[in-house]
DNA sequence: GTCTATACCGAGATAGAC
DNA sequence: GTCTATCTCGGTATAGAC
């Protein structure tokens, strides 16, 4: 059953994602939605409670993508190339990293989630690194750290790079090259 | 001589960079700036219209920069780790990629000056690692337009990555990342 | 829980005097 | 070229009825 609450909440994912925080207005959400102003203020305080809301949402969706994907790979590196080659468009944009630059988002209340879902998916990413290296698979030139947030900002700067010059494959280009790049620390078994 | 034009052109790149474009205000540049309405309006039909010659100077400014970069390097490479490895803050923000993700930007007009900008980069961060290849100083396991897709979104999502955990270090770990990594595809002389 | 009416404020811009 | 007064619109939220 879907109440009124989840509906504003499904709502406001997606337009956070399309427009970002600022650029989403309270009456947007309504208009999108079907649902009235009494029904949005009595569910929440206000617009930025019912954004903490739907980035918690998107953040728990996206860590369970994740861990789907790396449970269906026994090896680490696979796992991360799985991840990194998952197709992506930089039209529609990241689902949660198409926010982190809006100004409000320096409000902490309103940036904890997405720093949580960014920190567990660099403590994912490392651990399957550091499996890599333990299991000698992989070179420990980088630490699973610096591997952990250069993959991370690959994919993030695709993103960003791919929206400026209006090149929807710029982040495919970044994350495959960042695999290939990774594929030469292999280590011969 | 500073004109009234130049200071609301140097005060809407310093907030560009501060805040984005749809959260700076006419009136935030005019508080800032200590110009009044009736300059800004003669001077420019709107914000748009100033912000787009923000940026085009920001542009121009970080080309000059980049370029002077490069002419103290006669090596391509040493030019590339060069520019990588400059300290970056991210919670400063880069002064360019910062408004990427603004959602006004879709407007092809102010987008134009990015495209331009981040454009003219990668095709003078490929140049740079082809004439490392052609030189026989690098691997061409990678095509010098991936390589300098993946250097350019390294650098991008290092901001991303950064502003979203609040870790300034975070930018120079992806583009030292980047810088490592590149290092092992170089060839023996 | 949901509706409509209302209020307040700032964004963005125009008008006309100086 | 610059100033102040003024205008319109939408963002964000509250009030009180149903």
């Amino acid at each position: 059953m879907a109440t009124t609450r989840d509906l504003l909440v499904e709502t406001m994912k997606q337009l956070l994602w399309e427009r970002g925080y600022d650029a989403t207005s309270p009456n947007l959400v309504l208009e999108r939605s079907g649902a009235g102003k009494g029904s949005f203020y009595h569910h929440f305080k206000g617009k930025k409670e019912l954004a903490i809301a739907a980035m918690e949402s998107r953040a728990d969706e996206l860590c369970e993508e994740f861990d789907r994907l790396v449970a269906v790979h026994s090896d680490p590196l696979a796992a991360v190339e799985a991840y990194m080659c998952l197709t992506r468009d930089a039209a529609t944009g990241c689902r949660i990293g198409r926010i982190v630059q809006d100004p409000s988002l320096e409000d902490p209340l309103l940036n904890a989630p997405l720093k949580r879902f960014f920190g567990e998916l660099h403590g994912k990413l490392s651990q399957l690194f550091l499996k890599a290296q333990t299991g000698a698979q992989l070179s420990d030139a980088l630490s699973p750290d610096q591997l952990a947030t250069l993959a991370i900002s690959a994919l993030q700067g695709g993103f960003v790079y791919g929206r400026a010059v209006q090149d929807g494959a710029a982040v495919n280009e970044a994350t495959e090259g960042f695999i290939m790049l990774l594929n030469t620390q292999r280590l011969v078994r």
